[in-house]
RNA sequence: GCGCCUGUAGCUCAGCUGGAUAGAGCAACGGACUUCUAAUCCGUAGGUCGGCAGUUCGAAUCUGCCCGGGCGCACCA
């Protein structure tokens, strides 16, 4: 980790000169060129307790580490309180050869549940985005160190599903479907068919998340839970610790004690249990199953379920889970548009395009970046005209070609590849060293789209790694260069080559050697 | 009414525990292929970061209020 080696450095120096542990040195990337390779802005973070100008102590700490760092070709420039960082060629190439050990984080069990689609229609869109999102967050965590579960809840039982079985019986036997139940042409199919629906309904879901390159440790059903007694368990539990109360003869779970905004019903008048209930049965399994943290990916339009199922994961098991060891990202939903029209998205009424019919029409790797490459928190408008006839519009290819470019050069190559750099053939050209402080820093863009649960950050500093690519690969000749200086620029595309296809590894997209 | 998300270039979006002159792609305009893949590169133009206050050495980023957009506020799932 380059900057965990940097910044360490600068604790070092500023423990040492003043004497201050200080734990939250933090580098930068200027914005500036001119200020160096990377920046830190300890000095003014020092300021206070030292009751000194930040000027003052950026030169302070700067002089005391050029003595013990310049000769290693790392130098400290002080300006204007900030600490600037250039790496000399050397520098970088000795960063660029250390073995990479491991993350510093502290390794956690984790169980990452998404998608969890209701099995009585095809996957939309929305789905998409959440299956993608969780695929990538989960080959980030695992990356960094953590031991990642994936896990799809199947709704198997319940009202929906009996009015998904009721709409299919209808027609079948040419009467009306119910008022509550499903049109489209994909019931008319289901009812021409001999199979049972909701299991092939949930055979094409796993169909097309497999094609998205969604795979999933576990899939968890509903009914089983029924089945299992544990529902039951956890209700019982609630009434012993005095959770719960009888009104309007229903029993209620007393979440406002856990910071829910009012009490929710467990078990209804007529007898049946809430979704809720159940749903907080599932998550008491999955805290049987002893994970350090259990994360849920769910849509916006369920933002507001989320204080009541902490609030009841409180209740049952501590306030362990008050915290970030139960979390729940939101996503922010997609609307879908043809030519700047939005497509109608309901199950109810049967129009809907489906994820498998997008996938389709814009390719599985378009897809997938598409929908990771946006912060989850804004909503995405998809325009599918845009989306497959512009292809300029989504950056994947750019990334791709960058790729593919690589491969078809070290084809070319008879040379064997050195995996190791060196400055004996000269100093860098500008376009190779903006290219190598880019790979430099991919361990620490990884690191923190994992530790914010961000995927969108590692798509988009793999298009800033292949716009330097594509820009060195402009300025530098390479097979036709003088030796020494050939020997060099082909590690660099090796090097280059390998973290493109990582960081796309990473994101489910694959990398073609050639387009 | 309350809660969550959001408002950055004409469009779609980045902007990393608050940092130095706010970035990219597309669209527009002008250049670069007899030379390793032009799905590329280089340049020009384009901004009161929704508005007003506040916090501080420093605010697109934090706080408050206001305006606009999305979503949610069930004994539905």
């Amino acid at each position: 980790m380059i900057d965990s080696i940097l910044a360490e450095y600068i604790s070092e120096a500023v423990h040492t000169h003043f004497g201050l542990a200080e734990e939250g040195v933090f580098l930068e990337i200027p914005g500036n060129p001119e200020h160096g390779d990377f920046s830190t802005n300890i000095a003014f973070k020092l300021a206070k307790p030292l009751k000194k100008a930040p000027a003052a102590i950026a030169i302070e700490i700067s002089e005391l580490l050029n003595q013990t760092h310049l000769n290693d070709g790392i130098s400290f420039t002080p300006l204007n309180g900030f600490i600037n960082l250039t790496l000399s060629d050397r520098a970088l190439f000795a960063l660029l050869a250390q073995p990479f050990s491991s993350y510093p984080i502290q390794s956690r069990k984790v169980n990452l549940e998404f998608v969890s689609a209701n099995p009585t229609g095809p996957l939309h869109i929305g789905h998409g985005r959440w299956a993608v999102m969780g695929s990538a967050i989960a080959s980030l965590l695992s990356e960094v160190g953590h031991d990642v579960t994936c896990e799809f809840y199947i709704n198997d039982a319940g009202n929906q599903i009996d009015n998904f079985r009721a709409s299919i019986s209808a027609v079948k036997n040419n009467s009306p479907i119910p008022e509550n139940g499903y049109h489209g042409a994909y019931i008319k199919e289901l009812a021409s068919s001999d199979l049972d629906p909701v299991a092939a309904m949930l055979a094409d879901h796993k169909t097309v998340l497999a094609a998205l390159g969604v795979a999933f440790d576990i899939w968890y059903s509903k009914s089983s839970l029924h089945a299992s007694g544990l529902v039951k368990e956890m209700i019982q539990k609630i009434e012993e610790n005095n959770l719960s109360y009888k009104a309007d003869g229903a029993l209620w779970f007393k979440t406002t004690e856990f910071g829910d905004s009012k009490d929710r019903v467990l078990i209804k008048a007529d007898g049946a249990l809430t979704y809720f209930c159940v749903d907080i049965a599932y998550h008491f399994e999955k805290t049987k199953r002893e994970y350090d943290q259990l994360i849920d990916i769910w849509g916006a339009d369920h933002h507001g379920y989320v204080p009541r199922m902490r609030a009841a994961l409180r209740g049952i098991c501590g306030d362990d889970y008050a915290g970030d060891r139960f979390k729940v990202i939101i996503g922010q939903l997609v609307s879908l548009f043809r030519n700047g029209e939005p497509v109608r998205m309901s199950k109810r009424t049967g129009e809907m395009i489906t994820l498998s019919e997008v996938m389709e029409e814009i390719g599985v790797d378009a897809t997938r970046f598409f929908l990771i490459q946006k912060s989850h928190d804004t909503s995405i408008d998809f325009d599918l005209a845009v989306a497959a006839s512009q292809t300029s519009e989504n950056p994947v290819y750019y990334i791709q070609y960058a790729h593919a470019r690589i491969a078809s050069i070290l084809r070319k190559a008879d040379d064997t590849i050195p995996s190791t750099m060196d400055d004996a053939a000269g100093p860098l050209e500008p376009s190779e060293r903006d290219l190598l402080i880019m790979i430099l820093r991919y361990r620490r863009e990884i690191l923190t789209s994992a530790t914010n649960y961000l995927p969108h950050q590692l798509a988009t500093y793999l298009i800033q790694l292949s716009k330097a690519f594509h820009a060195f690969y402009h300025n530098c000749p390479i097979l036709n260069s003088e030796p020494g200086i050939k020997k060099r620029r082909l590690a660099i595309l090796s090097t280059t080559q390998k973290t493109l296809k990582m960081g796309l590894h990473l994101l489910g997209i694959s990398a073609p050697d050639s387009m």
